[in-house]
DNA sequence: AAGTCATTTCGTCAAACAACGAAATAAGTG
DNA sequence: CACTTATTTCGTTGTTTGACGAAATGACTT
């Protein structure tokens, strides 16, 4: 089951648990996470087709968000528990507060940086 | 997280989905599946790390059934998710009606006949 | 106390997976 | 149209996973 599946992978667990506040580029996900941005896209990928995730392309970013809404209802009570159940771990909240800092810089700046180092 | 890596796997949520109707033992779920006595138990030890499902001694045989009343309401949500939303397909139904005819015939009968072919 | 018998543990093997970097793509910008 | 830039695809690598059979466990029976 491609639901199933898609969240057995704590690292994209995290990643919707990040998407609560709203809309993520790939390389802000990228940077909250360090992993390499195909990493990231991988995950993404995986999330989007199980439907629990949509994209939007704007500009020159790639954005993703919760399928919340249109999405078909085991999509939508998948999300529900994910939400609910698993947000009040150490970890959410530790990348929720650095979420908050990545939201306050200029995109642009954000993906610039990951090519060096 | 324990409760997401053991619903990652089809055959486990076959598992709680075949759990719906009742608690069973282990060699009538190696009965439903037709796989190894030990891989199922592996599967069962994942369901039970998980705190999805309880275990109980009786006679001869350990019999596995859904954790619902007394669990934590993370694995309470979890196990409603997967029974509500996971129950339609046609495997779940071809499994349900398996479960049916091996639970007409005797417990002993069903363990003694995995030891031939 | 020895013998069954159901279940579990252990070791092994093949397949699946997550992570990465490099190269390909796609889409705006000069 | 070439150039940058964000994202995706591809191929590789090391790790994890699911399946099995063989052996160990644990409990009831005789």
């Amino acid at each position: 089951m491609a639901i199933t599946r898609a969240l057995s992978d704590p690292n994209r667990v995290r990643i919707l648990l990040a998407l609560k506040r709203g809309e993520l580029c790939v390389c802000q996900i990228t940077e909250l996470f360090h992993f390499a941005p195909s990493t990231v896209s991988k995950h993404l990928s995986i999330l989007h087709h199980a439907g629990l995730i949509l994209s939007r392309k704007s500009e020159r970013w790639v954005y993703y968000r919760l399928a919340q809404k249109t999405a078909p209802i085991v999509v939508r009570e998948a999300l529900d528990w994910v939400q609910k159940s698993l947000a009040k771990t150490e970890e959410a909240a530790a990348d929720a507060k650095k979420l908050k800092e990545i939201l306050k810089t200029d995109l642009a700046v954000i993906c610039r940086r990951q090519k060096c180092c």
